[in-house]
DNA sequence: AGCACGCCGACT
DNA sequence: GTCGGCGTGCTC
């Protein structure tokens, strides 16, 4: 008598699950990986139902010859009923095919398994008692530690000691013969958590990223699935999808960052898929950040028994924060030929610099662009230089002497006439790091600046080795982007100029202030942990922003509850779900005309069955075109997470695929391209 | 997604 | 004549 088995396998049908005979001389069971012939070739599937019998697959024996399952991995690597249980929530609740999020988003399997590189923790004893504030937070999530899973949320300043908590609670657990499953959102981040936490605690621990090779993450897999004590593992989104045996806690820090979500391939978001697979191990999780997700806020803020905040910092006072109003200059710059010398850098900021640097401290500059200028622009007929690709400005780089693109590798060298009109001036627009770092050496001369961005820093060595001559004061000004706000403490700063913001908030995103909250918050946090007269200097055109009032005053509930205002009137998360879908093809007109049709149908079947979903577009991505691919989009907003769940189920059975359009979903967007 | 089939233009 | 471009169709 033939028994049958459900597969998801990797290949892109809506279901991804296909029905298999049993194979005769093996046994597979739920969460085996296999081989099945699919077609004329081989493909990867995971095994989710088995032993069926000839009645309850009918309708495929009707419809098609069953072929059996051709071979099966070794069973080291069969998922766990959780593990499965985790992939089967993610394709549901991001709709995405269950046997490419499985065979995507497992670690790759090499055959040869490769020396693991751990680090032996040493438990030593902890180094300080916690403060009151640290103390409150530490005894009421590890009263429940034990207690299954529950969530918790720490919303600490930065500088709050955060940290000690973590560390503290980890070492509860371990001792309790449990493991711990500790997310942060970047590689440069692992060396310095990776070293503390090695140092006071006493398992193994296991760093996870993508610097991490294919071979390794196998020996991971095996001394997960093998040894039997309690281990740390602390990794980048990906590290979820390890299998954990006995796992007691779930950390995930810096719980804002953006890097947690993956925007290619299966878009999930590793926090959240994180604190599903805290709940299906029935652990607790703890979230924390000086810089909740305003729906994080909103959500664990509510729940004050397990929202804790720390307002104080271990050690030092917050730096003092100082607009500087940026109009009068724009003004009496306007109309002169002859740009002022000094910008984008305004006198008073100039000024500031240079007391600090006579005093022997040092400069952190922050930018939030790469790069000389964000464009060149022919002074005489108008011409901008554009990426062929995508139709993006070209950002000009001074010292490579070349004009690149932001959004695919064109570059080209920069050319000294206009293409268009010959004229020989061209207008650099917009400014970067590498702009900033020129004037600043222009002006305080016999002082070292230097860059910290991604275009001088590529690696982990890099950035140590720029971080070490920064700390023996090789180095006296910093100007840098993002990189530079996140983790690093720089002990001798005590000014912190900030420039750009006003794009970041003029941004078309309903994020954007949010977004620029997070970042200035966060730089905030580099400075003046080890003096009274520390400063942020924000230079701007908007002043009056409210934003800016909520960080000089640290009042951060009143930020949240302003922002959570205008999302709850205009309908955005937390207030709404979102999601988006993405349509590619090389035909702009057909993809337009189908887009427009889907929608259309979307619109029909949602004012009969779905009122609470608001449908946005179609419309073109802001990125129309690259690399000969058109993208449009449609967007979906609800306050009922189920009608928009029906809605985009509803699109997948319905959508009539063809061949030259694809489409991908991206539930809980980050940003709508 | 792969992979094969099949139909057109442009090479030795 | 055949090589290779990619449009089309199918996969338990």
């Amino acid at each position: 008598m033939k028994t049958y088995c459900k597969v998801a396998v990797k290949y892109p049908g809506p279901e991804g699950i296909l029905t298999y005979e049993c194979p005769t001389d093996f046994e597979v069971k739920r969460g085996d990986l296999v081989e099945v012939p699919l077609g004329r070739r081989k493909a990867a599937g995971c095994v989710v139902a088995t032993g069926l019998g000839q009645d309850s697959v009918k309708e495929e024996l009707e419809k098609y010859k069953l072929k059996p399952v051709s071979s099966k991995e070794n069973e080291l690597f069969s998922l766990s009923e959780n593990e499965l249980k985790l992939y089967e929530w993610m394709s549901r609740y991001y709709h995405y095919n269950l046997g490419m999020t499985i065979i995507e988003c497992m670690p790759k399997i090499l055959k040869r398994p490769r020396a693991v590189e751990f680090v032996e923790g040493l438990g030593e004893e902890l180094p300080h008692e916690l403060n009151p504030e640290q103390s409150l937070s530490f005894e009421s999530i590890y009263s429940n530690v034990s207690g299954g899973f529950e969530r918790f949320y720490i919303h600490g300043v930065t500088g709050s000691g955060k940290t000690s908590i973590y560390l503290k609670l980890m070492k509860k657990v371990l001792e309790s013969g449990k493991s711990v499953l500790f997310l942060l959102p970047e590689i440069n981040l692992t060396p310095q958590f990776t070293q503390t936490f090695a140092k006071y605690l006493s398992c193994k621990v296991f760093p996870y990223h993508s610097g991490v090779g294919d071979s390794e993450k196998n020996a991971i897999w095996k001394e997960l699935k093998e040894n039997k004590s309690p281990v740390l593992v602390m990794g980048v989104r990906s590290s979820v999808f390890l299998p954990i045996e006995d796992l007691g806690l779930v950390i995930v820090d810096e719980e804002h960052d953006q890097s947690f979500k993956q925007s290619d391939r299966c878009p999930y978001n590793g926090r959240d898929v994180a604190i599903k697979k805290a709940q299906l191990a029935n652990a607790p999780v703890v979230l924390g950040s000086a810089t909740p997700t305003v729906e994080n806020y909103h959500s664990y803020s509510s729940k004050s028994e397990n929202y804790f905040s720390l307002k104080k910092r271990a050690a030092g006072g917050f730096p003092e924060v100082e607009l500087i109003d940026c109009r009068e200059e724009k003004r009496l710059n306007r109309g002169s030929f002859k740009e002022n010398e000094l910008w984008p850098i305004h006198s008073k900021s100039l000024l500031a610099i240079k007391d600090k640097l006579a005093k022997g401290e040092q400069v952190l500059v922050f930018v939030n662009r790469l790069g000389f200028a964000n464009y060149l622009q022919c002074r005489s007929c108008g011409f901008k230089f554009e990426d062929p690709n995508t139709n993006t400005p070209l950002r000009y780089f001074k010292g490579k002497n070349i004009l690149k693109s932001a959004h695919s590798d064109y570059e080209i060298p920069t050319p000294d006439v206009c293409p268009e009109c010959g004229n020989m001036s061209l207008l650099q627009q917009g400014f970067g790091t590498e702009k900033i770092q020129e004037v600043l050496q222009k002006h305080l001369e016999g002082y070292n600046i230097e860059r910290f961005d991604r275009d001088e820093i590529k690696n982990v060595k890099q950035l140590e080795d720029k971080l070490t001559r920064f700390h023996n004061k090789e180095i006296d000004v910093f100007v840098g982007t993002q990189m530079l706000s996140k983790g690093h403490n720089f002990e001798k700063v005590n000014l912190v100029l900030v420039l750009g913001v006003d794009s970041i908030m003029n941004f078309p995103d309903f994020r954007a202030i949010e977004k620029a909250y997070q970042l200035i918050t966060q730089i905030n946090g580099r400075a003046g942990r080890y003096s009274p007269d520390a400063k942020v200097l924000i230079q701007t055109l908007t002043p009056g922003n409210k934003v800016f009032d909520y960080i000089k005053d640290h009042s951060f509930s009143e930020f949240y509850e302003d922002e959570l205002m205008i999302r709850e009137i205009s309908k955005f998360p937390p207030f709404a779900k979102m999601a988006a879908i993405y349509f590619n093809s090389r035909f702009r007109s057909k993809l337009a005309d189908n887009v427009v049709s889907v929608a259309a149908t979307l619109k029909d079947v949602i004012a009969k069955n779905h009122l609470e979903v608001d449908i946005l577009g179609p419309s073109p991505a802001m990125i129309e075109k690259r690399l000969n691919q058109y993208t449009w989009y449609i967007a979906l907003k609800s306050h009922d997470i189920n009608h928009l769940h029906k809605v985009l189920s509803f699109f997948e059975r319905s959508y009539n695929r063809s061949n030259s359009i694809s489409y991908k979903i991206d539930v809980d967007p980050y940003q709508i391209y």
